[in-house]
DNA sequence: AAAATAGTGAAGTATTCGCTTGACAATTAT
DNA sequence: ATAATTGTCAAGCGAATACTTCACTATTTT
């Protein structure tokens, strides 16, 4: 039951309430260059390797990461799941915001007749 | 000083600390059919008009929504300023993922030469 | 074999977050 | 004028969050 989720919606809210983290977005920032081990990730931000494991977490089950662990080092990189995901949401509202910037003024003219 | 922020990396953390919460994006949902008043959105997501009044607050501030009031009803819609830079952002980080599902399987094999 | 490196797991802590209640202000309807 | 509607402000509360430390395992290096 890894890979069909019964809920699309979940897999939004875990998407966004992992991208809602600073720490979360820079390790993004971060493998956006290259493939990273854990330590590297953790240097580069200033934290544990603890702390770096519990990201990691919440970004692989939104499938922003992939991590493999061959021997004792863990290599993180980048998912194209959940970047497809976003992508996805940012297009499903794009029609609202495309609207122009007098969707507010237009609506209150209508009401104001 | 409302147009030219000096850090733009403290408004992608504020647009996506906005985006983190599901109530705020339930919000985003519903005004993206329709420009709606606070009473509407809080009888429709059945919270108080305070919380709404809260969320709203975040909203505008990561100009993902504006708001007029008028009279004594406050009218809210969806701000393309804010979409906008998600959308930058998504674009920034596509190169990333675009590299393909075994970016990794490729840096693994490149170090193991 | 011993030491160093890389990561994991459990538990605790300080802060932030989302929401509520209760009191209040301002507009609109009766 | 009174009453009802719509929203705002301040304070508080319980839950979630992002960390840490300490203890431990597993792999590499010397």
């Amino acid at each position: 039951m890894s890979e069909s989720d019964p809920s699309p919606q979940a897999a939004i809210d875990r998407l966004f309430h992992a991208l809602g983290d600073p720490t979360r977005r820079a390790m993004l920032d971060r493998l956006s260059q290259a493939p990273t081990s854990v330590s590297r990730l953790a240097e580069h931000l200033g934290i544990t390797l603890t702390a770096v494991g519990q990201h990691l977490q919440i970004l692989e089950e939104s499938a922003l990461v992939r991590t493999e662990k061959t021997g004792r080092v863990r290599t993180c990189a980048i998912d194209s799941a959940g970047f497809d995901r976003l992508e996805r949401w940012v297009r499903d509202h794009r029609h609202a915001w495309e609207a122009g910037l007098d969707q507010l003024g237009q609506f209150l003219e209508e009401e104001n007749e």
